[in-house]
DNA sequence: AGTTGGCACTCGATGTAATGGAGTGCTAAT
DNA sequence: ATTAGCACTCCATTACATCGAGTGCCAACT
């Protein structure tokens, strides 16, 4: 009790900021003698085990056993990227190396590939980056081939060239041409517009006075509805550099390894934890067991939503340790979301 | 030299394969005690260490240590598995398992994850299938989207619903109805056909004399041929599993698991292992170093090549630690691959 | 009251024997 | 050709001593 009235002072959380900084930096537990040197503070060792015995106290750090020196837990990293961290400007190399990868002349899929590769590369870590919504890209040309069974198969294309298909169950039996009058209606009306606003307009047809319409136009409006409800878009990221995360001894469980490369493969849990940072502005950080998945128990996880004018659209991110050089991180995905963003934007990438 | 007089008789085949079995069950180096009771043969163990020094001459098995048992090396398990190895049936769970995943129903790409899917959850180690082979699946239909710089985006239908689309570059620009027209056109005489024919079609049209086509015909056999043309099948597998690999012991090595992951991801090196694979009949099987891919110095593949209508198509197969129970897997792999051939025959796949 | 030096204590890491056992190679006897 | 016997090698395990880093606590100092 006598030590909670100064728990936290400037002092503490400067000494707690130093041992983060060099436990980081060394990944050894780190003791009162090294701390009193690092620290511009003149303080003894003797003193600064008394910070340390509250700062451990506080669930801030902790010692792996009596004779070691102290290590953060999530909380202590949680406070040090919060509030303790000083951001380090991204160096002129790697940004460099951003510039000439995301300058923008491929299509969506390659750029997202190359993202990913880019962040994997510069950071050691694994790199990761969600395909974008698809709520934003436009209609180019729709297609519609029978197949058997009242099935019919869907070829889109959006944007540029991007090709998309899915087999929908219509309730009764199409010919070709029936199909392909209906294609080239639906191309004529909705050709250009995004596929929010065709999702839109063609709910509107539907619930609207269907009178005016003849059967075909009907028809063809029920397909593309089939086509474009939502639920289709299987949320789907690209993941890089995966093997990076073998050379961390903090990884060193085979367990653990296998944990979280089972959790890439089945991709529906890292799916989750980027989809809820998209819901958030700016750079998102997940440490250790934050996250709630066990596979990801010993892992940190960098994200930051990337725009393509002004609308959120997907999210990208780094996987590593929990001791990773943050105040490096930080920027580093910052940087490549915004550059990411402004690769796919549709307006420049026009020539 | 005395020695040499007896080299490989029965006897000694005998002990390699006793040997053998028992180290693939054990994982342990085998000794001479062991071996005599577990040979049926009635040794001394005196006899069987004279017997083992041979095999260790010959380079069959080999000591990690003067005072530990033998272990086979790479030529030993070559021997064992072409002469030694006696096949065990499969079980019937297993078998049961296979057929009931293979049957036939969904489309090519779902199946080949689901044959990739079943090997490894069966095997307990990685499984491998590569798409089949373009070449023999037929053209449904085909059409041409223009882009901007003479560059014309072409969509194609094999098969019942597979949909494939490729940009292609063209002498000079084209409109929409043009490209809709040489779409039309090609369909109306390549529509049923496999791929293969298309493009001896389209050669032969283009070698024959071109008097008797008018421009728009030629234009399209040309789009026809830069699409088809060879080279743009990049040939791809699906791998599943991978995660089961990093339980085996002999997979241990940080680095050696690693080399192995990235080539996993990287795909290429093994794309040409499986490729040499598809050139021969039957099982086909890659111990250790032979491969010749560092990354696989402390794994075997076990494959076999899979037929639609008497005509190979692709590989599948399974990867694992060098000590595996190859009686077992090899009827696996050699029972799975036809059944996957029997689920993509076009013949019965179209109910 | 906060700070510090001193000191006993804990505990991992490292090193050194000692011991036991599994397995071999060799030799001489069968 | 086979085998029993035996000396020998080498790994694995255990026990034990030592070292040093780091702590916690107390008494002294400012």
């Amino acid at each position: 009790m006598r030590k909670g009235t100064r728990n936290l002072n400037e002092r503490s959380l400067q000494l707690l900021k130093t041992l983060v900084e060099r436990y980081i930096s060394d990944g050894q537990p780190v003791g009162s003698r090294v701390l009193s040197t690092d620290s511009a503070l003149n303080l003894s060792p003797a003193t600064i085990r008394n910070v340390m015995s509250d700062l451990e106290e506080l669930g801030l750090i902790h010692s792996p056993h009596t004779s070691a020196g102290r290590v953060p837990t999530v909380s202590g990293y949680r406070l040090f990227v919060d509030s303790l961290l000083t951001v380090k400007p991204l160096e002129t190399k790697e940004l460099a190396r951003l510039y000439e990868g995301l300058s923008e002349n491929e299509d969506t899929g390659t750029m997202i590939g190359v993202a990913s590769r880019l962040i994997a590369d510069l950071t050691q870590m694994a790199g990761v980056v969600t395909l974008p919504r698809r709520e934003l890209v436009c209609l180019r040309h729709i297609e519609f081939l029978p197949l058997s069974h009242k099935r019919v198969l869907v070829i889109f294309v959006t944007n540029e060239q991007e090709v998309h298909n899915k087999v929908i169950h219509t309730d009764k039996v199409f010919g070709a041409s029936e199909l392909q009058q209906a294609g080239a209606y639906l191309n004529s009306i909705y050709c250009g517009h995004s596929l929010t606003a065709v999702r839109a307009a063609v709910l509107k047809e539907l619930q609207a006075d269907q009178e005016r319409m003849n059967q075909a136009m009907l028809d063809a409006i029920k397909m593309a509805q089939l086509t474009f409800e939502s639920g289709n878009e299987k949320d789907d990221y690209v993941l890089a550099g995966e093997t990076n995360l073998m050379g961390f001894s903090e990884l060193s469980d085979r367990n653990h390894l296998k944990k979280l490369f089972e959790a890439f493969s089945q991709k529906q849990d890292v799916i989750h934890l980027l989809d809820q940072s998209m819901k958030a502005e700016g750079v998102q950080i997940f440490i250790g067991e934050e996250s709630g998945y066990q596979a990801f128990d010993h892992c940190s996880l960098v994200t930051s939503a990337y725009s393509v004018n002004d609308e959120v659209v997907g999210v990208l991110g780094v996987i590593g340790p929990t001791r990773m050089a943050y105040e490096k991180i930080i920027p580093f995905i910052d940087v490549t979301a915004k550059l990411l963003g402004a690769a796919l934007n549709p307006k420049t990438s026009t020539p």
